[in-house]
DNA sequence: TTGAAAGCGATACCAG
DNA sequence: CTGGTATCGCTTTCAA
């Protein structure tokens, strides 16, 4: 059944070697000849070797580095990311994980530097949101080659060899919003379609500039659409900016008309979830990625890494009724997350503005 | 900064005693005078003392024995539990923790055995459904006062001195349930109400003994419902026995005009979401569950009990669209599931039937 | 290129 | 009752 698992010390003495050397061969130490090398990974393997992480982490104190590169953003969402990553490094028993906040101000402001900044800093891991996946790749691309890896949180960063990435299942969030945007607007004659919305975050953002003339942009784009489209029945907002396409709705008069689903979940949308002129609004749980994020890495990091690189979690659905169960939530992790980082966090921005 | 935290050696030094005294103070082992044993108790807290776990379990290998108490059951959802449990049981950077299950074939056959079985085995903690909160209540009791924690899955114990608890938020379970329906139903003229329909499981259960009739006394108890109220639009289905009920609405030749929620997901009310004849099914997330129940006690069995003792999560909303999404989670799972446990499983239970 | 040995922090046992 | 010490598996340094 159970037998003690090989240890160094095994490998060891079945190779008629020292224990220095298992350790070197199997850690690509300077100082060993190709030949005990092979000799040494090859019995490792037949003995089934895996590390003890506990005598691990006890004898060298080495505490990994990671640095969690996300926006500070204009909704609660990163913030909420970046307490699931702390959470998570907490409730790890060998308290080996130290994080470095490298937070920019808004989409697009020292993306490539805080990475960099990171790279430089020669930290063990890296989680990010590669916002301009394009922009970000070859980064990602060196971070890979200076070994280390790289997890990407909301949106993928293909081809850029990460290690990972976790997100919101988007086919998932979209059949469900459409689902239930079909089953809204059964029963009603004349109904007609369903608006996507996505003003595509990442180019406008850019083209753009700030992030308010984003927003101005939302609101003149919808509310065209809505003067203009007499026959609209639902509106599916698949971005955070659903609060100007709301006002949008509101001065055009069509809001108690509009079968609204929004995006994620921060104050300004609460209003309108509570009096129900936002039928439902998917949830991205940021908290839940960030969790999972720090999961993937750090267990990629210590040898566990049998999970898989890619991470869908199921979205949120919030209606009126369970509002209030999902802002508890939300409250009792903002608790913590003020004192210690807060500080922390708006100091590297400064950094980086 | 990052002053290194205290050890057993700087008790010792500092109060002029060995460490083997400090340890035997901190651990309440006999032998100790109760002078010294309150100045090392004294000295700990000054000193902000905080085992080291890594240590700790490199020097005494004891595996933490945690005994699974949950259900056969009809459909898959107590096998996903398991898997959670497993699942969170591997990703276990100290692998120390030891899964005992001890499985019941149906509501309430041998649940009390099995606890007891626990309890005499010795086992560090227990996770357990407690289907029957009063007849099982002294048990844990029971077992709470061998200082084994009970943390229970599902359903709630009140009373009865268990650690903690992990479920679905039932109420922002019903709200959600509440809220779609009504918006479901929303356009149609003269739809009356939402019937909830809630046989008491456990109560019903006892009382019929076996689980088919209390499948049959669903069957019956909804046909007649169907055919007396024809002013019927909806049905929110709150149990995992919504199979009968869609037969009778079948049979009743109801089942197109109403609109149907479920709860749970497992195979033979796939075909009924695809075709839309479900409009919905709340996902009560039982690997979710799993993994929450395995962590709680184990951060509790390892000092590092920071998290709330009561779990409430989310339920999942599944409809035609994403139906795949969650399908396709489900079989990922059951791959390793079968392999290793599932004799181990099929074993105990045997030997409590 | 390799071997030997000193820790890391807690546990457990044996002597006093 | 208390002090000392070997031990767990690994990392790291110092010799050879």
């Amino acid at each position: 059944m159970g037998k003690p698992p090989a240890t160094l010390g095994d490998i060891a003495k079945s190779l008629g070697t020292s224990i220095g050397t298992v350790h070197r061969a199997l850690h690509d130490h300077p100082g060993v000849s190709p030949a005990t090398k092979a000799r040494v990974l090859q019995m490792a393997r037949n003995l089934g070797y895996r590390p003890n992480l506990a005598a691990r982490y006890l004898s060298s104190k080495k505490t990994l580095r990671i640095s969690v590169n996300t926006l500070q953003g204009t909704t609660s969402f990163w913030d909420e990311v970046r307490t699931g990553i702390r959470e998570e490094a907490a409730s790890i028993l060998l308290e080996n994980v130290e994080l470095e906040f490298r937070t920019c101000p808004s989409l697009g402001e020292g993306e490539e530097e805080a990475l960099e900044a990171a790279i430089a800093a020669k930290v063990d891991g890296i989680i990010t949101f590669p916002s301009r996946p394009e922009t970000l790749r070859p980064w990602i691309r060196r971070a890979s080659r200076s070994h280390i890896p790289v997890v990407c949180v909301a949106t993928d960063a293909p081809n850029s060899g990460r290690l990972g990435i976790v997100a919101i299942d988007t086919l998932a969030s979209g059949a469900i919003a459409a689902d239930l945007m079909g089953r809204f607007l059964g029963g009603r004659a004349g109904s007609v379609g369903i608006t996507v919305f996505d003003m595509g975050i990442t180019e406008h953002a850019e083209k753009y500039g700030a992030f308010e003339s984003t927003l101005k942009e939302a609101y003149r784009k919808s509310r065209k659409l809505f003067e203009e489209r007499t026959d609209l029945a639902g509106m599916y907002v698949t971005t955070e900016a659903s609060i100007p396409v709301l006002s949008a709705a509101c001065d055009a008069k069509v809001l108690d008309r509009l079968t609204i689903i929004t995006t994620d979940l921060f104050s300004d949308l609460v209003p309108y979830i509570r009096s129900g002129a936002v039928a439902a609004t998917i949830y991205q749980r940021p908290r839940a990625q960030g969790q999972m994020a720090l999961r993937l890495l750090h267990e990629f990091l210590s040898e566990g890494g049998r999970r898989s690189n890619q991470v869908s979690l199921a979205p949120h659905l919030v209606m009126r009724g369970n509002l209030d169960f999902f802002l508890s939530r939300q409250s009792q992790e903002s608790a913590s997350k003020n004192g210690q980082n807060g500080q922390e966090a708006r100091r590297l921005v400064q950094d980086l503005a």
